[in-house]
DNA sequence: GACCAGGCACATC
DNA sequence: GATGTGCATGGT
């Protein structure tokens, strides 16, 4: 038996990069749908999320502007195939609200300054959580945080790196102590989650065990 | 027809 | 502070 070391979470980004290459995420054009974008995904699978998006842009409302003057109830039925649409519409325009009251309706404003005190201002704003304020935080403002979502515990949890009590904080704190939260690694937090994403697609959707998966080689348990 | 998808807020224990 | 539940569509 070859000698294997404990799964790193250098090794496996080696892995799935070698594997996958660059994934270019976030999917979108801007600032402003990498923020819509996050906040309509979730819980929701992606594709729906390009429907709603795309109704968006059809109609031209895809700018804070016009999420700000839309009536709520043709925001709801434009983000219909989203689903949870009505959530998802009063959260648009609670995002938008604090955008115009507390940084003069510009993304830009609310996203600079300290990476720890712009997640705060995200997190106070109702409907973005720990995964979507990172998100935002990554894709649209280029912080260097690492986001933490369903895939990456499982797989993380999977290989052995965590176990069932680690929350999303601790999780979160063992990537910033192998990879630097500093702005030369932005663009391996933005790979890697993209990456863990694209894993977690293709090989842990189901209970199936991970067969072809690259990180096969890795120590792993059967279950999820 | 069940189950899941790139979560979050709120109620309750 | 841990756990449960509503939200709701479209794909497999």
């Amino acid at each position: 038996m070859p000698h294997r070391e404990n799964a790193t979470l250098r090794n496996i980004y080696d892995l799935l990069w070698a594997e996958y290459g660059p994934q270019h995420w976030w999917p979108a054009d801007s600032a402003t749908e990498v923020i819509i974008g996050a906040i309509l995904t979730q819980n929701t699978a992606w594709k729906n999320v390009e429907h709603a998006i795309k109704n968006l842009k059809q109609a031209d409302y895809l700018s804070w502007l016009e999420i700000r003057n839309i009536e709520t109830d043709r925001l709801e039925k434009l983000l219909k195939p989203a689903g949870t649409y009505r959530i998802k519409a009063r959260r648009l325009k609670g995002f938008v609200e604090t955008l115009w009251k507390q940084w003069e309706g510009s993304h830009e404003s609310l996203l600079s300054g300290p990476t720890e005190e712009v997640r705060c201002r995200l997190l106070a704003i109702s409907g973005i959580g720990p995964e979507t304020a990172d998100a935002i935080l990554l894709y649209a403002g280029n912080h260097p945080i690492f986001v933490v979502d369903t895939y990456t515990k499982r797989i993380l949890r999977r290989h052995g790196v965590i176990d069932d009590s680690a929350t999303y904080g601790t999780i979160q704190s063992l990537f910033h102590q192998e990879l630097e939260p500093s702005a030369e690694n932005v663009q391996v937090f933005n790979e890697y989650h993209a990456l863990l994403v694209e894993l977690g697609k293709r090989h842990c959707r189901t209970k199936a065990i991970c067969t072809g998966c690259p990180l096969e080689d890795l120590p792993h348990k059967e279950q999820l």
